[in-house]
DNA sequence: TGTACATCAGTGAACGCGCGTTCACTGATGTAC
DNA sequence: TGTACATCAGTGAACGCGCGTTCACTGATGTAC
């Protein structure tokens, strides 16, 4: 991987070992020295590349978003077949992506971290959330207008039960912490079913 | 608060000072030693308490589950006037913990502290899981035996949404977050409201 | 009631450690001619 | 094609700092007699 004086990539090999310390100790949990040794260079190697530890550890949540945002679009894949079924892809999308990715998921929405450091990150994690809301709207529409609940509402119901349910049992110690008799995706698909149906949602195959 | 030599209750002095410690920097923004600053007090004194910072997050933790409990079984209130709107009030009563005490909330649910140093801890928090069950049950007597859906699910769904609302719109850095058109108890209460709808729990006043 | 003494909570000095950050430097890369 | 040079990424030594932890101590409390 290294070559000599140079590294060659030491922004991208930082982030890389950055994630795997976030992985293991959260994004609170390592010091800017212990992210350089991991990358196999000097302590003060990474200022040529990051301000700080903060400024690493929002550059990862940005990409984390980004990717996020790709996954949620991915999954919508335009509501087909239904608006119904795509909604609940996106809740699958929604939790496989905390799942696979624990370290950007942290550094997204652990509190206090890369928030604090970089305000501008909250208009990059706008794209994850429109996606989200479109999918809101799409599945809205379905429904007669005088019935129609707020797409924005609808939106954020979904997201923080996916939400709650990634940080309570999907995660660094979700190990340690209460055991449920279902999958995490289970629960939150079963849920998301529910909460359509309360808004009058046709059940699939009936639309 | 402090006369001569000896301090009368550091252990309290302690945690009181740590509530205020987690509520400004988070369970891992501060030290032991910063802990004994604010209670005002050597860096050596808070071993005679605690054997370490994470012992006397746990004990936050602990104390924190209690009080949370009691909340939640106040706001159950034996599922009167009846089991919707009583655990509607559950729902507020989760919120308004997660207001008033930050810290406590915090303590308890901000990833890798608490648990990790205290296993225990788990047990704890069963008091006050068992009061959203319970109300949960209630709900779910109210509805036929064969479109009844299992109240431990219905327990976790309300639960996630809860934390997912209070974890992403309340508590150290909201205001830095996504603002909401709309308070964070007011969110809950609608998605509780359409949530019970699609279970088939009849809406208030028709029960 | 008064005195001696055991207990033990809090002190403050001391230690080694890892961190953040700076700096003059070194040596690799690539470009101008 | 070859050489000189500018650029700049990474070095390693150095610094001051706060932390965690220990230890022999000090002095307040309260109890036995």
């Amino acid at each position: 991987m290294r070559e000599g004086y140079h590294h060659g990539n030491l922004r991208e090999a930082l982030i890389e070992a950055a994630l795997g310390l976030i992985a293991e100790h959260g994004p609170a949990g390592f010091s800017f020295v212990q992210a350089a040794r991991a990358a196999g260079v000097s302590a003060a190697a990474p200022y040529r590349h990051f301000r700080d530890l903060q400024a690493l550890i929002a550059e990862i949540a940005r990409r984390g978003y980004e990717r996020f945002a790709d996954d949620l679009e991915a999954a919508w894949q335009d509501g087909r077949p239904d608006p119904l079924a795509a909604l609940s892809r996106c809740g699958t999308a929604y939790l496989s992506f905390a799942r696979r990715n624990p370290a950007f998921y942290a550094a997204m929405f652990e509190p206090g971290f890369a928030l604090q450091a970089d305000p501008g990150l909250l208009a990059v994690s706008d794209r994850a959330f429109a996606a989200l809301r479109r999918a809101a709207e799409a599945v809205c529409a379905t429904l007669p207008r005088d019935r129609r609940a707020p797409a924005l509402m609808v939106a954020l119901h979904i997201w923080t039960m996916a939400h709650g349910i990634a940080s309570l049992f999907i995660g660094r110690d979700a190990a340690s912490r209460r055991a449920i008799p279902m999958s995490a995706e289970e629960l939150l698909e079963a849920g998301v079913l529910v909460y359509l149906q309360g808004l009058g949602v046709p059940a699939a195959g009936n639309a």
